[in-house]
DNA sequence: GATACTTAGTGTTCATATTACACTTAGTAT
DNA sequence: ATACTAAGTGTAATATGAACACTAAGTATC
């Protein structure tokens, strides 16, 4: 026993990750079935303990490659969820985090895991376990909010990508239409795009500009 | 020994709080003088372990009340910090605070208190102890930030002032000045402002309108 | 009671940024 | 050859932000 805790016990901290993605035009996040009690076969948000001698930050790296095998991702801190009855059991806190990743990287889940982890549209949420629904709402508005001021779409893109994919990203995640042009002039303004030079050729029209972003820092505007 | 933990304890958490006020044109931040080791009589922000059945904003509370007699100010979560070396006993992770008080709220400190307890300029700042340097740089950021696009500075105005006071406490926050006009255009924009009918007759000069908030809520534009 | 002093209070012009808006281009498919 | 689809482009109107200097209303002083 922590001899800073008289008489009560240490409350434990877990990391939970709000881990984003966009497909088929639409955000959605990654859940695990709970596997234990409590809320045994209910989704949740990928998370685990902290463990000795691991920053939070590495905490939410290694949760983020057990359930995905991937790194290398952006990922932030949301905020900290500490509400005495958020866990059943005992005292839990918890720091949650974001990540965003290209629905591109994703390794296709080996079939033994298909079945409980999912990718759930964020506007048709299962019911979730602990206090995820709560958590995941604020990292929804958080990530729309810094969308429009940064360029932190740049996690969900692929490394090349048309200017009509970028924006249908943009307005996948705060679920409004933008203007074609002013969308355009307005990114490139950032200066933060550069031309590959090469076209996409795919599909039975005028093929476009592939772009990409010229360095993987998020940078605010 | 939480069940949770397989051969290592479960990590303290504490809170802590960045405590800001203006005095004297400028930014100031409570601190503590540690009585006891690790960093035995050198300062540090107020903080404290997080007690049973106790949320993390409670706690923050209490460490507030505790230290200053005061509560009901505004307050918000900073960020959580969990390097496994920052503490040098043992493993601590600290969920920071921001808190903003008026000076003029402030009780005297019984002079008992006095010799550990300090308002220091966060431009002068002493050794601090543990990582709270890191943390009270972090803190002042997001504060200079958040000045700029919300009305949080009302977490440190009286309850009426005049309009040049409130350019005072902007200008001292951001160490920039602003201009008179357009600044009182802007506030009064806003609409978050209402003159009180009162005037300041204080001084050897043109008597100001003292205005107020019209409500408590922090909002940003 | 005239003058000096101090802070309060007020508008306009200019430059910049944001918004609204429609047609031509370059490829594939039939 | 024609139809189809998404790519790519510019301008005018509006809104926003920045720069800037004088008058007003008190008190203090002589």
């Amino acid at each position: 026993m922590n001899t800073k805790y008289q008489g009560f016990e240490s409350p434990g901290v877990t990391v939970d990750l709000v881990l984003f993605t966009v497909n088929e035009d639409r955000l959605k996040v990654m859940l695990v079935r709970r596997a234990e009690t409590p809320f045994q076969g209910i989704w949740s948000l990928p998370g685990g303990f902290l463990l000795e001698n691991e920053s939070l930050d590495s905490a939410a790296q290694r949760v983020l490659h057990e359930k995905t095998g991937v790194s290398e991702v952006y990922m932030e801190q949301l905020y900290t969820f500490g509400d005495p009855q958020r866990d059943p059991r005992s005292r839990v806190i918890t720091v949650a985090y974001i990540a965003l990743i290209p629905w591109q990287s994703l390794p296709q889940p080996e079939s033994e895991k298909i079945a409980d982890l999912n990718w759930s549209s964020v506007d048709a949420l299962p019911k979730l376990a602990f206090d995820h629904k709560q958590i995941l709402e604020y990292a929804v508005t958080r990530l729309r909010a810094k969308v429009s001021y940064s360029n932190i779409v740049y996690g969900l893109m692929p490394k090349q990508f048309r200017l009509s994919e970028l924006q249908r990203m943009y307005e996948t995640i705060i679920d409004d239409s933008l203007d074609k042009r002013n969308f355009r002039k307005r990114m490139l303004a950032t200066g933060l795009l550069k031309e590959t030079g090469k076209k996409d050729l795919a599909g039975a029209h005028r093929p476009a500009m592939l772009y990409q972003f010229k360095s993987k820092e998020i940078v605010f505007f």
